[in-house]
DNA sequence: CGGTGCGTTGACATTTCTCAACTGTTGTGG
DNA sequence: CCACAACAGTTGAGAAATGTCAACGCACCG
C-alpha cells in the first residue's frame, strides 16, 4: 500500500472525514501499514499502549480475558473501522486484546505518541475524535442492551438485524462476519445453543443458515423476536 | 446552591478538573441548577438533546426502554458524576432516558448549545471531554464484561466488588447505592434470583444483607466467584 | 390506618449449559 | 497427493440455573 493510499484510506475514517487533506497528511506521515496473519495477536490486554489501528482489509476481534481464562468478545472490527483510539489517547495500557480473525488482514497503525502531540496542536482533530468516541459509546450501549436481552433467540435475532443484508431471490441474505463459534461468544451463549436456535428457525421456515450466509425467509418473525422476546414464536 | 458553589462543583468534575478557574467560570455562567423529585424524569429516550447533567446530590439512573417495554439500566449516576455528555455533544436526541432514584436529587444542567460553542473556542475543554468520554467507554466495557459473565452469582459478586466498601468490626460493609430490585435490573437478573443468591450466601456465611447494607464476611469467596465463575462455591 | 410496592419464599416450568459423540472441512506434513 | 490432525459445527441426553407465577410479611407514605 503506497503512502497515497494510506492517506486516502485515513481520510475516509470517521475521525478524519471532512478534514483538510494536508492535516490528514500529517497523520499519514507517521502512520504505518502492518500486515497480520490469521490468529496473530495485534496487542495484548495489559500491554503498553503505543498506537491505535484502523482495519484496511480482513477483520479483527477485540476481546477481554478474565483471570480465569474466560474470553468475552467486545467488538468485531471490519474494514474501514478503527479500534483502541480511546486507549491510545488516555490510557497507558490496553484494556483488551486484539487478534486478526481473517487471513491477510491489513492494518494502518497510528502511533499514539506523535498523534497525541499533533492533536494538541490541531484542535480540529479533536472534533473527529470526540465524534468517534461518541460513536463507540453508542455502539457499546447497543451491545449492553443486546446482552441484557435474556433469551438467546431474541439476542441472536437482535444482533442479526443489526447486520447489513442484501436481497436475493426475494429474501434477505445476511453475510455473517465471523464464524458461528465466534458469534456465539459475541452473544455470550454456548455454540450448541446457537446451532439449536438456527435449527429451530430452519424447521419453522423462518431462516436458514448456509455456511456463513443466513437466508432470512420471514424477517417479521425475526423482528418480533428481537423485540418482544419469546412470546411471538411460541404462539405460532 | 450559589453561583460560587456551582463553579466549585463544576471544577471538580473529571471534565474540568485542572482547568483554569476562569475557563470553568465560562461554563458556570450558563449552567443551571435543577432539582428533581424521586421518580421524576430528567429526560426521555428520543427527546431532543438540549443539555448534559452532573449530579450534585442524590442519584440518577440512566436506562433504555425497548419497544416492548423491557428496561435495561445503563448506569447509576452518583454525586460528582455526570451523564449524557456524549449525547449532548454529538447527537440530536437522547439515546436513553434518565430518572431520579433518590428524593431531593440536585443536578447541574449544562445546556448543549452554548457549551458546544465554547468548546469550539476553547480547545483546552476538549482534552477533558475526550478523557471523560474514554472513561465512559471503559466503564461500558466493564459493564459488557459484567453482563457477559453467565452465572448470576458471579455477576453479582463482580458488581459488588466494584462498589466502594468500608471496614467495620473486622469485615467489609458495602452500601448498596440502589434498591435490590434496581440492582437486579442492573445485572439483568430477576429480583427473586438476587434474593436467593443473597440467601445462599447468608447460609454459607459468605455475606449477609441488612437492608441497603451488605456485610461481607468472606471476601475471598466473593473474589473467587467474581473471577472464576461457578466452580469455587459449589466445591466448598 | 389503609394502600402501595419492595423483598422474600415456595413451587414449577423453561431455558440454557455441559458433556459426549460424530461429521465434514481445512490445512499440514510426510 | 494423500493421510491425518485439528477444529467448526451438529446433535442428543441429562443436569443445573434461572425465570415465572403466586402468596405473604413488612415498611413507608399519605
Amino acid at each position: 500500500m503506497s503512502d497515497g493510499e494510506v492517506l486516502q484510506f485515513l481520510s475516509r475514517l470517521p475521525h478524519f472525514r471532512g478534514l483538510p487533506r494536508e492535516l490528514v497528511g500529517e497523520v499519514a506521515k507517521f502512520a504505518r501499514v502492518r500486515s497480520v496473519e490469521l490468529g496473530e495477536t495485534i496487542f495484548l490486554q495489559g500491554e503498553a499502549c503505543t498506537a491505535f489501528y484502523a482495519v484496511r482489509r480482513g477483520g479483527v476481534r477485540v476481546f477481554r480475558t478474565s483471570s480465569e481464562g474466560r474470553e468475552q468478545v467486545l467488538h468485531h472490527i471490519r474494514p474501514g473501522q478503527s479500534f483502541a483510539e480511546a486507549a491510545a489517547l488516555t490510557l497507558s495500557s490496553y484494556p483488551a486484546s486484539a487478534q486478526a480473525v481473517e487471513r491477510d488482514t491489513e492494518l494502518v497503525k497510528v502511533p499514539a505518541e506523535p498523534f497525541s502531540k499533533l492533536i494538541e496542536r490541531e484542535p480540529r482533530l479533536t472534533v473527529g475524535m470526540v465524534a468517534s468516541l461518541s460513536t463507540w459509546l453508542l455502539g457499546l450501549v447497543g451491545r449492553i442492551e443486546e446482552l441484557s436481552i435474556s433469551s438467546a433467540p431474541a439476542r441472536l435475532a437482535h444482533h442479526l438485524l443489526s447486520l447489513p443484508s442484501r436481497e436475493r431471490d426475494g429474501h434477505a441474505v445476511i453475510q455473517l462476519p465471523m464464524t458461528k463459534k465466534e458469534l456465539a461468544g459475541h452473544l455470550a451463549i454456548a455454540p450448541e445453543t446457537l446451532s439449536r436456535i438456527l435449527r429451530a428457525w430452519k424447521d419453522r421456515g423462518v431462516a436458514e443458515s448456509d455456511g456463513s450466509e443466513l437466508h432470512v425467509h420471514d424477517s417479521r418473525v425475526l423482528e418480533a423476536l428481537a423485540d418482544g422476546g419469546r412470546s411471538e414464536i411460541r404462539a405460532t
